[in-house]
Formats: C-alpha cells, structure tokens, sequence
RNA sequence: GCGCUCAUAGCUCAAUUGGAUAGAGUGUUUGACUACGGAUCAAAAGGUUAGGGGUUCAACUCCUCUUGGGCGCACCA
C-alpha cells in the first residue's frame, strides 16, 4: 500500500524534473489532520537548492491534477515548512484492504531465501531455570517465527551448557557425599549445585579440585562421564517440562559438549591463519584493534590446565553450524552483558577466515531486575524457579477473575502464557526490565488477556455470518470504522520492522493498538442490529481480517489463543 | 581507573531512527449499555524529555560537558 503511494510521488517528483530520488511516506503523526504524510521535500530542496515552500506546493498542485486523484486521495495538501498530508479515499483503502488478504495479509515474502540459525534458550545443566531463561526462550521463539513467517529457514539451538565447571562442581559434590549415580535426580541437583557454588567461592583448594574433575570429563574420565550423562539426562527432562509449557520447541538439543568433537579442527584453522599466542601457559587469539578506544582482552582459546572454556565451545560451535546448516546468518540471543564475550568471538571468526563477521549477529536483551533495580531474586537470595512463577501467576490469576473450574485446564494454561509472554514482549528487547510478579499478573489494560478476549468477542459476534471478502463495498461509514481499516493496513510497517530489527515488541504494539480500536468499535457500531445489509456485511468482513491478523499476529509472540476465557 | 549503556507523566513503558501539538497502560477523579461478554468503553488531571551548552529550517533523538543509575574489563558461563 505504501509502495503504491511512494510510487505516485515519485513519478511526479521525476516529471516535475527531480529523478532518483528516494521518496518515503510514513503515517501521518498528525492523524487529526491527515493519514499519510511525506516529509521528503526539504532533503529534496536541499539536494536541488530550491525553495522548499515552493518545490512542496508545485509537487502538490500536480499531485492534486492527476487524473486517478480519486483512486488514492480524498485530500492532499502542503503545509509549511515541508509537509505534504495525505487523506486516503475510502476507495483506495477498501482496495488495500481487500488486496492484503489475497496477498499474506500486504507482508511480503523475502525475495531470496536464505538460511538462519538461532540460538537461544542457553541453560546450564544441573540449575534450575529461572526468569532470564524465560526471557530468552520467548524472545527466542519468537523471532524464530517472525523470520520463519517472513519466508526464511530458520532452525533454533538450545546450546545448552552442559560441560563447564558447573559438572565439575556437581561431580565432586556428588563424590564427596559418597552418593552414587542413582542418587542424581532433579531435587538433588537442586540440592548439591548452590552449596558447591557457595563453597567454591569460599574455598579456593576445592574449587581447584572441581576445575581439574572438569577438565578430566572433558578429556573423557568415564567415571566421571557416566556421572555426567545421568545429570544431563535428569536435567534435560526437567527443562523439557518447562519448555513445553511455554511452548517453546527447540529443534536441535546441542550443547557444549557436541562441540568438543570439532575442536581439533578449530585448533588447526587457527593455527593456519597463525592468529594463536601463547600468554602465561594459555592460548589466546589477540582481537583488539587500533581503533579501538578501549583495549578489548584477547579471546583465550585454552586455559592454562589444557582445558577449554566457553570462548572455545562457542567458536567450534560455529563450525559445527556451518557444516550442519550452512547458514546465511547466525543469531545469538543472549544476555547483554556477554557482549564482550562474543565480540571477541565474532572477531576470532573475522580473524580466522571462520565465517563473516557481518552474518554473526548478536542479539542482547537485557537483564531481568527485581523492584530494586538488581538481577531478580527470592528473599532468600536465590533467582525464584520458574516453575513456581507459573503457579504463583496462575493463582493470581484466579484471584482476580472467576474462572477456577468453569474453563479447561489448557486454556487456563493458554492464559496464564499470554500474561507471561505479552508483558515481556511489549518491552523492548535490548533494555533491562523489572520482573514484577503483580504487574506481570494484570489483566486489564495493556495485556495478552485484553487481546484474547478482544480476540474471543469479535469471533462470537461474527459467527454465524458468512465470510466473502469480494463483497466488500468501497464505503467507510464513521470515524471509528475508518481508523480500524487504517490500522488493518498498518501491518505490513510493523511486521517488517519487527523482522528487520529483530525485535517483538514492533508486534506487540501493534496488535494492542489494533485491539483498541477493535473493542471501540464493536461497542459503537451494533453489528446484529444493523438493518443495512452493505454495511452490515462489510463490517462482518472488516471483524473477520482483524481476527486472522490477530491470530497470526499472537502466534507470532508465542501465545495461543483459548476456547473460551 | 578505562569503556559500554541508560535517564521521558507518581509507577512501568512508547515515540515510524532528525519532523508538526511527546503517546499508552497503571494509579487518582468522574461517567456509560432494558443491544452481539463490564477481563469492556468514554472523559479529566498528570511533562522545562536528569541539567547546561552546541549543530539544524526542525532535537526526546545527533555532538559536548555535568550529575546520577546499571553493566563489563584474560583462564566461570
């Protein structure tokens, strides 16, 4: 729809004698004067020194004198310094509107497909998940879908952390309580991996110990790998519950040991490309540049011991994906603060000859904070379960609606994620947020449930009519049913700017936005009752094309919608 | 110490990337169906965009300084 407008202005713009020049038109964010605006004529000016007032007027006057004036405009005009507004003909929106359904809803498709890897989710084996696992996991999703639905290959890793010094730690505290492998289950991992934690911060000859129980793994003890294989198995079941609740599918399980099998390979392509250094017994991969303002450390491939760490994984992890996947781009969501971390991976790559530093985008979100503004935590100290957050928000919930056993288990369920996930969504990606469970348990205002239920109205009202969108007639009947059709035609803005951007919240406003205008208009314009069969069914039609999109739409954020709420 | 990042209504967040009168939710105050679901709708109040200076026809947005948060700076992930 935009395209049509940008290219009208533009034929006239290069009739007027201006050739080449990039014409934009945004909504107009003077909506009680106009739909549409172009503010191009100044640059424009600019580029030909010309009087700006005079350049707009001319290109407005010859706007106003084509021939199809009708077919677009019901008003354009231009007002100083240099806007030209634009007011839509109903025509020319109905037309719009009716070309989106025929046409994936006015998104389109990427021209060439290409092949994406995402990986996101990143737990450690043997910790329980918490908030931050939730954030990047929905983060995650859903930008695997919005670049699935925009047409790519996308496949998602989990990338688990399930060789690091944290099995070192489990391990030895597993052997120092003279427990056996049939002792490891999810409550003792719960149990044993905090008092490690504390005690190798407290006693520096056991964490010695755990470190060399890890890099002994690493080299294959099989005592200890037995060990380990019985922890990731308990703790991969226990995640696989979360996961699922939320909805969140991985398609591949790796973690950092799959990578271990390609570190002989790394080590010889860094060796080739002669990027490696020796420095206090370790080896590192120098990565700073002299433009730098600050000196960025260097990437150490091995530690002194001989062992590897997550620098190491990360990189033959990158060589793993392009020889299973052999992906265009690879996404890390990822906690901002390992920003340093994959910049000096993303550089070793550069470095190396290893993949195109461009193609390796990280996307950083931001940390999960309490009220206090630091990492969210329990009065006791730790970061609260996320199985316990489901079943704090679920009675929540029941507190404030009446619900508890009138409606389906699943769709109480379906609820409670729409909660969860639309108040994470809305916020933008890359900023810290506050995780405050009274706010992420609302339900009115700006929430998942004030979209299912718009959702769920709309739907009963329209459901016994038949569905014909050719019908549609080229009228718009008041105010309220035009900005619900200009909103309809703002889709295609947000959706791309959500793809491109790599970011969510584009959506989440826009459905919100969209559902605003919904609930206003079924409260102002009485369907059943309406005894103008034209404008009867046109409102039917213009109901139904907002459901789909807000059906696709939620999907799109991870949020299924219930039978009934 | 060095660097990154943020600061917008009482609170939580927007602002189409430099455009016109800075918008939502929440909270506060006040209204609305003998009509398709009141988890709704309508309205009021709430702002020197942390502060100073600069660039520009135009600055929440860019530059600079000041103040105040958060984070990161080689063998944890």
């Amino acid at each position: 729809m935009l395209d049509k407008l940008e290219k009208l202005i533009t034929e006239v713009i290069s009739k007027l004698g201006y050739e080449n020049f990039n014409i934009k038109v945004i909504k107009s964010n003077r909506p009680d004067i106009s739909d549409y605006q172009c503010n191009e004529v100044f640059k424009l000016a600019h580029e030909y020194h010309k009087n700006p007032v005079e350049l707009g007027e001319s290109i407005v006057n010859e706007l106003n004198n084509i021939s199809s004036f009708d077919e677009y405009f019901k008003k354009i005009e231009f007002v100083k310094p240099g806007f030209i507004n634009m007011s839509l003909s109903d025509k020319f929106i109905n037309n719009s509107i009716k070309e989106m359904i025929d046409n994936n809803l006015g998104i389109q498709k990427a021209s060439s497909i290409e092949n994406y890897v995402i990986d996101y989710g990143g737990p450690n084996i043997a910790k329980p998940l918490h908030v931050g696992h939730m954030r990047t996991a929905i983060v995650g999703e859903s930008i695997k879908r919005i670049i699935k639905y925009k047409g790519h290959n996308i496949v998602g890793d989990i990338h688990l952390g399930d060789y690091g010094l944290q099995i070192g730690q489990v391990i030895y505290g597993i052997l120092s309580e003279n427990k056996t492998i049939d002792d490891i289950n999810i409550e003792y991992l719960d149990y044993i991996y905090p008092k490690m934690s504390n005690l190798c911060k407290e006693n520096s000859e056991v964490k010695k110990e755990c470190e060399s129980i890890t890099k002994e793994l690493q080299d294959g003890n099989e005592e200890y790998q037995k060990l380990w294989k019985k922890i990731l198995e308990v703790s991969s079941e226990d995640m696989k519950k979360i996961y699922d609740y939320l909805n969140v599918h991985f398609d591949y399980w790796y973690g950092e040991s799959d990578s271990y099998k390609y570190l002989d390979k790394l080590s010889k392509i860094l060796e080739d490309a002669n990027v490696l250094e020796e420095s206090n017994g370790a080896l590192v991969v120098p990565v700073a540049r002299d433009t730098d303002k600050l000196e960025i450390p260097p990437l150490i491939f091995s530690k002194s011991n001989g062992g590897y760490l997550y620098s190491s994984t990360d990189l033959a992890t990158i060589i793993q994906r392009i020889e299973d996947f052999s992906p265009d781009h690879i996404l890390y969501v990822v906690d901002n603060r390992q920003s340093l971390h994959f910049e000096q991976v993303f550089r070793t790559c550069e470095l190396a000859k290893i993949y195109d530093y461009k193609k390796l985008e990280f996307l950083g979100y931001g940390t999960v904070n309490g009220k206090d503004g630091k990492p969210y935590k329990t009065r006791t100290g730790e970061a609260p379960k996320l199985q316990k957050l489901f079943n704090d928000a679920k009675d929540i919930l029941y507190s404030k609606v009446d619900i508890k056993d009138k409606i389906k288990q699943e769709d109480v369920d379906k609820i409670v994620n729409s909660i969860l996930k639309f108040a994470d969504l809305q916020n933008n990606r890359e900023k810290d947020y506050i995780f405050d469970i009274g706010k992420f348990s609302d339900v009115t205002g700006k929430t998942g449930p004030y979209i299912l239920y718009t959702y769920l109205r709309i739907k009963k009202i329209i459901k016994n009519y038949t569905i014909k969108y050719e019908t549609i007639s080229s009228n718009i009947y008041n105010d309220i049913d035009r900005n619900l059709r200009l909103k309809i035609l703002e889709l295609p803005y947000y959706f791309d700017s959500a793809f491109e951007k790599r970011m969510p919240s584009f959506i989440a406003e826009y459905i919100y936005d969209l559902c605003v205008l919904t609930n206003a208009f079924y409260q102002n314009n009485h369907i059943n009752n309406e005894e103008d069969e034209i404008k009867k069914n046109d409102w039917i039609n213009i109901l139904n094309i907002t459901s789909i999109i807000i059906k696709d739409m939620l999907s799109l954020l991870v949020i299924d919608i219930p039978d009934s709420m």
